[in-house]
RNA sequence: CGCGAGGUGGAGCAGUCGGUAGCUCGUCGGGCUCAUAACCCGAAGGUCGAAGGUUCGAGUCCUUCCCUCGCUACCA
């Protein structure tokens, strides 16, 4: 058996956070370096994922081009990788040369077959600039909250989210000026083409995670729309048809073949240029997709139809195990906010090895997980610092001070050998568990096995022992350096270098193999040095960390102030009716989160009204206040209550505040 | 409302094929002193979101409902 490898092509606009670490490249890098050990034959492919928009517009800011971004961005997160140990056999781009043939390649096939066709469709053109306009290069005014500075296709501010040539007083982002709506052509894969097949394929595919499964499940059976694959940019790989110049293959389309040209460039530097057909076309190769839930569809569906519409006859992907992800002390990542953990700045604080652990140990294999510091601080000082740290440092000093840093094999008690066979029943739990993308349950299991260590010490006595009875000291320490050594290998997928050192410290080789595990160990120990290989994170490092994490992502949120409006006359002012009116009754709005309904009293007249204010104030905290109310609003209909006016509300990053008078005027009473 | 994922002792989680409910942390009590104030033993603490059902037996299967999170919608 063969393996392929991949995770997700991590995007050249923007750095490396722990939440892409957990999820797509540590399980995927422990997995890999699993089967090395077993001398499987297996190669682990990556690279950035270089198109796409976003990166045109960093580039256009920076006024720079393209190509110098993604090369900034895939320097540092090639950098990010190698600090904390995720090693591929090659991490490529995809804006290289081979990346392109093949992607038009695959276009090309898909084409010749029919599965893809033209369609034309609208868009905004900016004359002055002389190119289309991608939903995220226009700005305007909400079509419908009329909010200015919404997006192209959807609006911040209240969630809209429409085509761009519904947009107000649309402006390119690029020169500012108003882009027309001209006709353009794009191509569309005929996803439903492959509907009959990828069912069949997945029928197949019962060992899967659950959460990809059922996901790809549900969207077979309502049916694939035909998803557009073209886009007008300069920025990407050219349509390979004469009719389509100036387009470029869709930032989606082409990163999955990234995979594919990632292996042909290995295959090339390693002198060897055909072997990538060993990997992609040998159906004795089993092609393994590392990824994260929000890429679930990609790697499931689109991707499984474009390699089956090739001539090539590709393999398909033989798993794809998703996972959940990652928030930070309780909130989702937002790179934009900062609200992150880069992990080249971790790096520089705690030991690379430490985040391995933790990522490992608290993976978000079947849920999304939390990244906590005080949690990560615990762990790392509980576990690998007090269970297993203490245990080698234990048992080696002993060794040393007395036994010379050398301990014979000796025959084994009953004792003994439960705990050996223990060790052996771990590993073959751990061999279950790592080549089934169980990270978590074989550290779980390696960690247990630690605790059996340190019991064992402790009810052997051997500090007492030695005394009366050299030879059960030394069978007790002999025993627990075997125990040592067995975790050196085991633990090895998680802790490469921490594991390695540690084997020097034991004195043994330090190349690992996973069948080391299963050898008897019959020759003496000789220690070569004593010292700790793990330390306590203190409080104070964890408070900085804390407080780093606060201040950065504080301002990101203070800023943006709403742009002032336009100046009105006092006769548009003095158009609202704005009067003071008390809440008779409130409550909830059923099945929404932010609407109550509420009765309000004008003194002329009784109102019902609903207000976006449900998670800001509990209805029985509010009935009976005096409240601002914008009475002649024309009446909206929302959940099925027809809304008689508008409370009055200041609204900033920490919530809202309904206005109250400040004396007690009476319901009714006007306001200007 | 739609789709997806979850609801297990104070906290964070594991529970594969249905068979007396586990782990780590925390708390309380005890032991040890080889070791990085580490380690070991013991105890308290859960009617496994709720209700029905299948079964000799269900956290584990089925049905309905409730709650939480993500995407989505609502947010005059």
């Amino acid at each position: 058996m063969r393996y392929l490898v991949t995770s997700a092509l991590p995007y050249a606009n923007g750095r490396l956070h722990v939440g892409h670490v957990a999820g797509a490249y540590l399980p995927a890098d422990i997995y890999v370096r699993y089967l090395k050990m077993k001398t499987e034959d297996v190669i682990y492919i990556c690279g950035t994922d270089e198109h796409g928009t976003p990166i045109s517009i960093s580039a256009d800011k920076e006024n720079t081009t393209p190509a110098s971004i993604v090369q900034r961005y895939h320097k540092s997160i090639k950098a990010a990788f190698d600090k904390i140990g995720i090693e591929f056999d090659n991490f490529s781009g995809t804006a290289r040369e081979g990346h392109y043939r093949i992607s038009q390649e695959f276009f090309t096939n898909l084409y010749d077959k029919g599965h893809i066709v033209p369609k034309d469709t609208t868009q905004l053109y900016c004359e002055h600039d002389q190119r289309f306009l991608p939903d995220r290069y226009v700005e305007g005014i909400c079509p419908r909250c009329k909010q200015e500075g919404a997006r192209g296709d959807q609006c911040d501010a209240c969630g809209a989210t429409y085509d761009a040539t519904t947009l107000i007083e649309p402006k390119c982002k690029i020169c500012g000026t108003t882009p027309v709506i001209r006709s353009t052509r794009h191509w569309f894969l005929k996803l439903d083409d492959f509907t009959g097949k990828l069912t069949e394929w997945i029928s197949s595919k019962t060992y899967w995670k659950e959460n990809v499964r059922n996901f790809m499940l549900n969207l077979l059976e309502q049916g694939l729309v035909e998803r557009s694959i073209t886009r007008d940019l300069s920025w990407g790989v050219p349509v390979p048809l004469p009719e389509a110049e100036g387009k470029v293959l869709y930032v989606w389309f082409d990163a999955p073949i990234g995979y594919i040209s990632s292996t042909i460039e290995w295959a090339e530097k390693i002198g060897q240029p055909d072997r990538w057909k060993d990997y992609w076309l040998d159906p004795n190769t089993q092609m393994i997709h590392f990824i994260g839930k929000d890429n679930i569809v990609f790697h499931s569906i689109i991707w499984p139809a474009m390699l089956m519409g090739q001539d090539k006859k590709y393999c398909l992907p033989h798993d794809i195990p998703a996972n959940e992800f990652l928030n930070l002390e309780g909130q989702k990542v937002s790179s934009s906010k900062d609200w992150a953990v880069w992990v080249d700045e971790f790096a520089e604080t705690f030991p690379a090895e430490y985040l391995r652990y933790y990522l490992a140990v608290n993976a978000p294999e079947t849920k999304d997980m939390d990244f906590s510091f005080r949690d990560f601080q615990a762990r790392i000082n509980n576990e690998l610092n007090n269970v297993l740290g203490n245990l080698i440092n234990r048992v080696l000093s002993f060794a040393a001070k007395n036994f010379a840093s050398r301990v014979e094999a000796c025959p084994l008690s009953e004792e003994s050998k439960a705990l050996v066979e223990e060790v052996m029943r771990t590993a073959h739990e751990c061999e279950e568990s790592y080549s089934q993308f169980g990270v978590k349950a074989s550290c779980k299991k390696i960690m247990d096995l630690a605790r059996s260590g340190n019991r064992y010490f402790d009810e052997r006595k051997p500090w007492t022992a030695f005394k009366t009875d050299p030879l059960h000291a030394q069978e007790t320490l002999f025993t627990c350096l075997c125990l040592i050594s067995k975790i050196s290998v085991l633990f090895s997928p998680v802790l490469p270098k921490t594991m390695a050192e540690l084997r020097a410290l034991l004195g043994v080789e330090s190349k690992v193999t996973w069948n080391e595990v299963h050898n008897v160990i019959d020759q003496a120990f000789v220690i070569n040095e004593v010292k700790p290989i793990f330390r306590k994170i203190l409080d104070e490092e964890i408070d900085q960390e804390l407080e780093r994490l606060q201040t950065k992502a504080a301002p990101a949120k203070a800023k943006n102030y709403k742009a002032l409006k336009e100046l009105i006359s006092y006769d548009e002012f003095s158009r609202m009716d704005i009067r003071i009116a008390r809440i008779l009754s409130a409550q909830k709005v059923p099945k929404t989160d932010k609407l109550l309904h509420l009765v309000i009293d004008l003194g002329f007249e009784e109102r019902e009204l609903v207000a976006g204010i449900a998670e800001h104030y509990a209805p029985e905290a509010i009935v009976g206040k005096k409240v601002v109310v914008l009475a002649n609003l024309e009446p909206r209909k929302i959940r099925g209550i027809v809304s008689q006016g508008m409370i009055l509300a200041a609204e900033d990053e920490n919530g809202l505040s309904i206005l109250l008078p400040e004396k007690d005027s009476g319901p009714g009473s006007t306001v200007q």
